[in-house]
DNA sequence: CGACCAAGTCAACAGGCGTTGGCCTACAAT
DNA sequence: ATTGTAGGCCAACGCCTGTTGACTTGGTCG
């Protein structure tokens, strides 16, 4: 399957660096193959970095527990699904990818958050404070491979995590008198 | 100066996109004299990522006051100094310079917080959590630009990530009975 | 004046890239 | 047996890359 070799070789090379011929080798057909099939090499990324978080429905899930949930689901999704790391590791230098990220993030996580949040007027924001802490802990733990971060086991990283989510979730903002800037 | 359009174009566009015509075109000169005065590009691109995160000693400051001054550490760190963004669009894709970013951890961060950390061997653990919500957060502002997050002003920006470091720095790890695995 | 040496310019090399068009094979229908 | 057609392979194009070596310039010393 050429969609596999693409997801792989993007994911751990980035859009610069994963060639299409290298693609095609991986799965063993010829790059003008991949031509014909995706058209050029945008498109083939475009198909390839497809990213669906698979977000559960929240809406029956206790607030107290909507945290340590989500901190459950997106260290799964992470360490299953390549495109996730894809859209990390190009979304970084390539701007078409990062866009395609803003999007991820709008259409999937903070609707998502509106719906649980107490006061929607904060809900794009603390959608996207809880996207710095499952980034920010993706890019530590499986791209730059801190060792610290590496060492912890999957429990120690959802038990760490599903309290930072529930702060970015139903916590105190910081300035909550002046919550819009 | 060579150096200084090496680390716009670096910081820009990360390792492979940043071209040594490029870079000898912004400074003005001929390409040759890059390689003339780094040898190639991996040494220009050494020279260039020379991180030095200044972080200031803390003995001096209060451990309630730790995230706070760390917080407003950083976000002027990040605002002012391309070398930031150098390591973070190209530690992304290229393994030496994750490597140097893990060094600047290790050199730099991991150090200072084993100072003021009440239990040491906690420390490591403590100062790759606190990178996280560093990176995170400039990840999503600085690089993915995230609109609720660019949306937020310094002052709001500081505000929040000093009582997140706070925690990484001070408190409950989440699993505090057995903090080694 | 002539000789040197560093600094800078220029053109070119070899290699890798995305992409293209032509050829060749294999199978189905007539 | 011949034709048509789709699928796949190969060689090549044009472009851009890092890198190199030869050449020119300008200033300083014997």
């Amino acid at each position: 399957m050429i969609l596999a070799a693409a997801r792989e070789r993007f994911g751990a090379d980035g859009y610069e660096r994963a060639t299409i011929r290298a693609i095609a080798s991986d799965a063993a057909i010829d790059p003008a193959m991949v031509m014909r099939y995706f058209g050029n090499k945008e498109k083939l990324f475009a198909a390839a970095a497809d990213v669906d978080l698979r977000l559960p429905a929240l809406d029956s899930v206790p607030h107290s527990q909507l945290g340590a949930v989500l901190s459950a689901h997106f260290l799964d999704r992470w360490e299953d699904d390549e495109a996730m790391m894809i859209l990390l590791r190009t979304g970084v230098t390539n701007e078409e990818a990062a866009e395609r990220m803003r999007a991820v993030f709008a259409e999937q996580l903070a609707p998502l958050v509106g719906r649980v949040c107490p006061t929607p007027i904060e809900a794009p924001r603390r959608a996207g404070l809880a996207a710095t802490q499952v980034l920010g802990l993706a890019l530590c733990r499986y791209v730059l491979r801190l060792p610290p971060i590496v060492a912890m086991t999957h429990a120690e990283v959802v038990a760490w995590l599903g309290p930072q989510l529930q702060r970015c979730l139903t916590g105190d903002l910081g300035v909550p008198e002046n919550p819009s800037g």
